[in-house]
DNA sequence: AAGCAATGGTTCTCTGTCATACCTTATGCC
DNA sequence: GGCATAAGGTATGACAGAGAACCATTGCTT
């Protein structure tokens, strides 16, 4: 992307023209492996998969790939191990992630209104899609996603609860769903990394996802989307308490 | 994009990892330009932006663009017009776009459950924030695209309720859901245009409409919600019953 | 009638990305 | 100990796409 002129100025159609592949093609790569490490659906100490399978799911060449991990670990939050067993590997959160790196870049650019309310939309929706119909093997994997934020612990409470919702969104039918929800929710996360988590909140936060859980296992979508709703809606006051 | 293997096997992480770029890179061009024209954004007779415009917001070489719009003027669905106030102009549909053509082929691979819930969840979201909180200019714009679609002729109908409903989810304070909103409609439209228009479910629709955007003006958000449910509850049993 | 300005049409070069093949390292199994 | 295997590391050639410059056409303005 070299260095043409600016950005145009925005009319009418922005809903529709937003630009195809955002950036250097390689930085939504990057954004996608970012997800994978900020939804915790590679916990730290885990592998990720090996950089042929992962450069075939992204669609990009491996030299590509590469250069996406290699960004990786220059910020330590990734280490790649060479052999047979080998890989890379998803290193635990340092406390300051290098205020100058090749990321950080994007922090401070969201729009956190647009997260916390398209958050709140899908969550909701989610919720009473799932309430409205569930396979058999949906409830339970939901309940088993709710068990795993039940016995977190504090360190691991981020990544089950983002687990617990993230099974919701994928159970909800709609893939399209899903994936976005896995976005904003990466978004989100990265929001969340800036402010205290407080044991009272979390507490709070357990008896909600109890209730919704319920709601959706009674069949009851009215209720389901009206406690997520209040569940998000505590999220986004503490958020938008933080960052005000 | 040359001949690797085939597709990897599905795994429990295909929520984040799916594809960058999703095809020729160019395709994707398409697919943006092909949503200015289904949403009716630019109506037939109209001109598109310039292709130096339009390249810019789409972040492509206007080489590349050129090929895009190459493709539709073969499908008459544009016509170029040299000189000072020439331009790219969007022609009147056709009965029959051309049964094999470059397009064509993603109709079909489209995922109607997926379109009409995650649809449902947009709409009833957007007329949820929209009647939490409304800025007065806001009202005019809703208002006045309701209005529209009540004067609107039957073959402008479709287009003036696509905008009505497109002007919602930008009312909604959040960019994104706007964004997506715009592109799952697209493909409904396009589901859409398969299938007869009856009168007496528009009558009903415009009914429902009305009801929306009182419930909005009221502040009134579970009436706004629901109402909207209801609303999209309708397309999409026509829909499923038509291409069941 | 002449000139200007904005548009589509064309061509060039250069960079990023892809696909492929091969090398290197570490581990388990025989 | 030796070998097969699976992973990361490296090098190369081909191509798609970006960017920029230029040409051709048209209609408004002077």
């Amino acid at each position: 992307m070299a260095g043409g002129a600016g950005d145009p100025p925005p009319g009418p159609l922005d809903s529709v023209l937003r630009p195809v592949r955002a950036g250097n093609g390689f930085e939504e790569a990057l954004e996608q492996v970012l997800q994978l490490l900020r939804l915790g659906l590679v916990p730290p100490g885990e592998r990720l998969p090996s950089e042929r399978e992962l450069s075939q799911h992204l669609r990009i060449s491996r030299v590509t790939l590469r250069e996406v991990l290699k960004v990786l670990q220059d910020q330590n939050m990734v280490e790649s191990r060479r052999g047979r067993y080998g890989g890379t590997f998803v290193l635990p959160r340092t406390a300051a992630p290098d205020g100058s790196g090749e990321l950080r870049r994007r922090i401070a650019a969201v729009d956190v209104e647009d997260t916390l309310r398209f958050r709140e939309v899908l969550e909701a929706g989610a919720a009473g899609l799932c309430a409205e119909g569930l396979a058999a093997d949906g409830e339970d994997r939901l309940r088993g996603a709710l068990d795993a934020t039940q016995g977190a612990r504090l360190e691991d409470y981020r990544r089950q609860d983002t687990l617990l919702h993230l099974t919701l969104a994928e159970l909800s039918g709609s893939r399209t769903l899903a994936a976005q929800y896995a976005a904003v929710r990466a978004t989100l996360n990265e929001l969340l990394d800036g402010i205290p988590l407080l044991v009272r909140n979390l507490e709070h936060s357990q008896q909600q996802h109890t209730a919704v859980v319920e709601a959706v296992l009674d069949r009851d979508p009215d209720a389901a989307r009206e406690m997520m709703r209040e569940h998000c809606g505590g999220t986004a006051a503490l958020l938008r308490g933080f960052l005000a």
